[in-house]
DNA sequence: CGGAATCCGCGGTGATACTG
DNA sequence: CAGTATCACCGCGGATTCCG
């Protein structure tokens, strides 16, 4: 199949078209946002129920107050949690899960399952020489 | 996720015990890994098939030769991706999905569907001013 | 063609101090 | 308690150039 007739023009597509490349820059929109370091472990965190916001520190070790007031504003605006703020005399704000990111944790679920699934697997590979790279000869 | 909740204080702590804690520094790990900014595209376009560097270069408006050379390679030492190296006068290397690789694609592909089902309800929710923070009032 | 080497800026990390 | 502010540090990632 190679691409012997992509050379230049070649409009046609073989298995490259597996994206659609108008669904690339949503994708690209939606990983920025939940594929960083933080947002989903936010998410999964949050599965249990509304959470004050050191509860959520406290769930997440290594976390730090700048990156989780961030996390939290931007999945509160992105709609995926809400911020509910309590007017006591002692502040107390619950973040929850919106409907929205509720169904985002359902996936966020799984990834963490799959990792739970193979993550000695990948540690075992991580740990091997000579890796998944194999050579072929061929003229 | 019943662990903890019965030696909590029980006050606001009832669903804190989300996530087990041990399972927290996998999930870290897992994350780290395909919660980067490009792992999940990769493997979301390699799903097409085996694809040359070229090729998965060009799959992906933006990255970059760095990124895409580091991305491949970690994806390649994970075992979640193959790399076949094809001694010609051309030189040609082919990428593809491993299983272990294969197992995440369905979970990537999942996060696509979500990511194409609700990005227009995402940018919606981040136009709006009040975003989802709701003020309530209690003595 | 595939990738390494290089430069560089932005932003995440980490800590501490301060406010409402 | 729930943030905001500030700062030093450093690594990620963007962009270019060069090499096998």
């Amino acid at each position: 199949m190679q691409d012997s007739a992509a050379i230049g023009m070649a409009a046609s597509v073989g298995p490259c078209a597996s994206i659609p490349a108008d669904h690339m820059d949503l994708i690209r929109q939606v990983l920025d946002r939940v594929g960083d370091k933080w947002s989903m472990l936010v998410i999964a965190v949050l599965e249990g129920g509304p959470m004050r916001y050191t509860d959520v520190q406290r769930q997440i070790p290594g976390i730090y107050q700048r990156m989780l007031t961030h996390t939290l504003r931007q999945l509160t605006e992105d709609g995926l949690i809400t911020r509910t703020a309590y007017a006591e005399v002692p502040p107390r704000v619950e973040y929850a899960l919106a409907p929205l990111g509720g169904g985002l944790n359902e996936i966020v679920k799984q990834l963490i399952g799959w990792a739970a699934d193979h993550h000695d697997e990948i540690r075992a590979n991580r740990s091997r020489p000579g890796a998944a790279t194999s050579s072929a000869s061929r003229t």
